[in-house]
RNA sequence: GGGGGAAUUCCCGAGCGGCCAAAGGGGGCAGACUGUAAAUCUGUUGUCAGUGACUUCGGUGGUUCGAAUCCACCUUCCCCCA
C-alpha cells in the first residue's frame, strides 16, 4: 500500500485492489450475505452512504446461495451490483459465533448449517476455494477467533493452529492461481493475528505470520467481550510488529470511538455490524453523540436525526417522522436509519483522512473522542 | 316480546372462593447490541412510600373469616327464537 502521511502512529494511505483504490483509514461496510441488512442496495451504498468497500461472508454465501452460483453469475461484484472493492471474511468468525454448532480439528471446522442443520466442513483450503469462486478482492485467512476470556494454554494452541492454517491458505491460493489464472486474478490474502489478550502470544504470532510476506494483516479476536482497554493494549503491543507498508485491519471494530482509537494506534481498516444493526434497532450515531430514536422525547422533534449531517436522510426527514416509522413498523424507518449510520461511519473516516491530510489528526482525535460516545 | 351468553388492569385475553395487583400476547417506556443464527434480545408497565400500605376486575347491594371468582337487582353489549 501507499502511505501518504503519518501523524504519530496514525497513517494516511491507499490500497490498490482489482476494483479500485481504497483511501485509508477506511470503514468496510458489512454485507454478510451479499446485502447490507435494512434494505440498502449497492447503489445506495455508493451514492447515499459514500462507502468504499463492502465485506461479505464466506460461510453465509457458501450455505446460501452457494459459491458456484455466484461464480457462474459473474462473481460477487456482478451478483450484488457493487463494483467497488469487496473483502470476504473467511468463515473463521463463525467458528466463534456458531459455537454450539461446530467441532474444531486440525483439518478445519465441522459445522451444522444454521439454515437447515446440514453437515458442512470448512478448512483453510475450502475457505480459499470458496473465496476464489466468490471473486472477492481481498480474502481473509481461515482462523479461529477465540472467545474471551480464554485460558493461556488454549489460546496458545489455537493461535499456533491458526498459523498452520495460514500456511495452508497461502498454499491453496497459490495453487488456485496457478491452476487457472482466470478464476480470480489479483485476489489478495490477508493474514490474521490471534492470541487473545496475551501480549506475548500476540507478538509471537505476529512475528510468525509476518514472515509470509502477505499483502495485508489483520488483528482478529478483539472486541469479543474483553474490556476496551485490553483491546487498545493489544493493538499497541502488536502494531510495532506489523509490516509498515501493508494494510492493517482491525476486524469487527467497532464504535466510532474504537475506530478513532484504532487509527490513533496505526490501524488502516475497520469493519463492524454496529452501524447497520444498531440503526435497525433505532440507535443512531450523530456528531453530538448517540441517540435512540424510539425515545418519547423525539415524538414531535422536527429536527433531522443529526443537525450536523448532510446525508440524504438528514436533509429530508425529521426525528418525529422517523420515530413514527419505527412505531408504525414501516420498513422505511430502518432503511433510513441504516443509511444515516453508514453515512455517518463513512463520513467519520473521511474526516479522519482529511485531518491526517491536514496534519490535524491529533486535535481531531482529542476533541471527538470526548463527544462521540456521549449519550444525548 | 321470549330465551341464552358476556362485561377483567391502555388493548386483546386467561382467571371461576384465599397462593391475585391479577397468566399470556399486543401496545407503551427504557436498555443492550463490536469479522451479523439479530427487523433481535433484556428489563419494566395500578398508585404511593426502600419491607409494606392503598385503590382496581361494568354498577349497587349482599353471602363469607376472606370475593375478579358465589347471590340479587341494575346498566351495556352479543347470540338465538318470534
Amino acid at each position: 500500500m501507499k502511505i501518504f502521511k503519518t501523524e504519530g502512529a496514525a497513517r494516511r494511505g491507499a490500497i490498490e485492489t482489482p476494483h479500485g483504490m481504497v483511501q485509508t483509514p477506511a470503514f468496510m461496510n458489512v454485507a454478510t450475505s451479499g446485502a447490507i441488512k435494512g434494505a440498502v442496495s449497492a447503489y445506495d451504498l455508493r451514492d447515499l452512504a459514500h462507502c468504499q468497500v463492502q465485506l461479505c461472508n464466506t460461510y453465509h454465501l457458501h450455505v446460501r446461495p452457494g459459491e458456484e452460483l455466484v461464480r457462474r453469475l459473474g462473481g460477487l461484484h456482478r451478483f450484488t451490483g457493487w463494483n467497488g472493492p469487496i473483502l470476504t471474511d473467511s468463515g473463521g468468525f463463525q467458528v466463534f459465533s456458531l459455537a454450539s454448532l461446530r467441532n474444531i480439528t486440525e483439518d478445519g471446522v465441522a459445522f451444522a448449517s444454521h439454515i437447515d442443520g446440514a453437515r458442512l466442513f470448512i478448512g483453510p483450503e475450502q475457505s480459499m476455494q470458496i473465496q476464489a469462486a466468490l471473486g472477492s478482492d481481498i480474502a481473509m485467512a481461515f482462523d479461529e477467533c477465540v472467545e474471551n476470556p480464554a485460558e493461556y494454554g488454549y489460546a496458545k494452541a489455537s493461535c499456533e493452529r491458526t498459523v498452520r492454517w495460514l500456511y495452508r491458505c497461502r498454499d491453496e491460493m497459490d495453487r488456485l492461481l496457478a491452476a487457472d489464472k482466470k478464476v480470480n486474478p489479483g485476489q489478495m490474502l490477508f493474514g490474521i493475528n490471534q492470541g487473545c489478550t496475551y501480549e506475548d502470544l500476540r507478538v509471537e504470532n505476529m512475528k510468525q505470520i509476518a514472515r509470509l510476506d502477505l499483502p495485508g494483516y489483520a488483528i482478529g479476536g478483539l472486541a469479543v467481550g474483553e474490556p476496551t482497554q485490553d483491546m487498545y493494549r493489544i493493538i499497541e503491543a502488536v502494531e510495532p510488529y506489523m509490516p509498515a507498508d501493508r494494510p492493517r485491519y482491525l476486524m469487527g471494530v467497532g464504535t466510532p470511538v474504537n475506530i478513532l482509537e484504532g487509527v490513533h494506534r496505526g490501524v488502516d481498516l475497520f469493519d463492524c455490524v454496529m452501524p447497520s444493526r444498531n440503526a435497525r434497532h433505532g440507535h443512531l450515531f450523530t456528531w453530538q453523540g448517540r441517540i435512540n430514536i424510539h425515545n418519547n422525547k423525539y415524538f414531535d422533534d422536527d429536527r433531522p436525526l443529526d443537525p450536523d449531517c448532510d446525508c440524504p436522510v438528514c436533509r429530508q426527514h425529521s426525528r418525529a417522522y422517523i420515530r413514527h416509522l419505527f412505531k408504525a413498523g414501516e420498513a422505511l424507518g430502518m432503511r433510513l436509519t441504516v443509511l444515516h449510520n453508514l453515512h455517518f461511519y463513512n463520513t467519520l473516516l473521511q474526516r479522519i483522512r482529511d485531518a491526517l491530510d491536514a496534519g490535524t489528526f491529533e486535535s481531531f482525535y482529542r476533541e471527538q473522542r470526548e463527544i462521540l460516545d456521549r449519550r444525548v
